[in-house]
DNA sequence: CAAAAATACGTGTCTATACATTTAATATTA
DNA sequence: TAATATTAAATGTATAGACACGTATTTTTG
């Protein structure tokens, strides 16, 4: 399973930036698979676990339904319908926002937090279990990223 | 735009390891979203792309559905149901195949080779112009995501 | 201030992903 | 060889992604 051509099958690339963009694309889906092995026990879809980390990180303070989109990992998803899927579980609650009646206060629920709270139990060294690197090289490669999106 | 925190608004991680699946997650986001935008005027999807390329791979021996689920950049996707999309837009042709008839050879089209010629002229650079980064760089982030997946 | 523009959110639609299940054909083995 | 297991492909269903569009509210500006 070691190199991406023998994973996928492909003798060569024509360049090392070409083989980059299909490596980082397999390798997502790697890490995607592996993150829906621990969060199918609780329902939760990767997008919907991020929305609901990103409202605990509001420590209490509602955040408006742009806001999350703004925030999410997908920036092409729907943070409306994501929400609406979360409320129906009853691990966030809409607020309408009194200072902008556009807008709509979210606010994670008890249940969320509990959730996550659980969560992070089997969620505890998954990252460093599903990523075979050393430390050092884990350091290296989020610069590499950070730069490679310019 | 540059670092991961200022781009998600998230202020710290909690070990490398997790800050690096964050920013994989969210850098194959930003690939996709590149990609779609010189994919769309051709009306093909990234995955269906990727599969005319492996078939157009083949130089003519026809593969079965599942040898393209097997090289597919995502494993969960539909193999399937993707050659019938292409089928329907007469890129791919299939064949049931005399020696297994669970099986069914998919064979790329002429109009499915005429189109791949044409996106090239599109995709030509575009792996280099969305990652920013040297070509030492890429070829040593490549080692580190073939390391990474172990 | 009225008209126009911008913003926030929701919805509609098509495609893709994830995963279970079904059906047909082939392989295994008792 | 008949019964069983395995495999290939297709299908069913729910959720998500991509993107256009609609509606209500607020901002801008002429």
């Amino acid at each position: 399973m070691g190199s991406l051509e023998e994973a996928i099958k492909q003798k060569e690339f024509k360049d090392p930036y070409n083989k980059l963009v299909v490596n980082l694309l397999y390798t997502q889906s790697y890490l995607v698979s592996a993150q829906n092995g621990i969060l199918k026990p609780f329902d939760l879809s990767p997008e919907q676990y991020n929305v609901l980390r990103i409202l605990r990180g509001q420590n209490g303070v509602p955040t408006t339904v742009s806001s999350i989109q703004d925030r999410m990992l997908n920036k092409m998803s729907n943070a409306s319908r994501l929400v609406d899927k979360l409320k129906s579980k009853h691990l966030v609650e809409r607020r309408e926002c009194p200072s902008d009646r556009r807008q709509v206060d979210i606010l994670i629920t008890e249940k969320g937090l509990k959730m996550l709270d659980d969560l992070q139990k089997s969620m505890e060294g998954f990252n460093s279990q599903v990523v075979n690197l050393t430390k050092d090289e884990a350091i290296l490669m989020n610069n590499l990223l950070d730069k490679l999106r310019g």
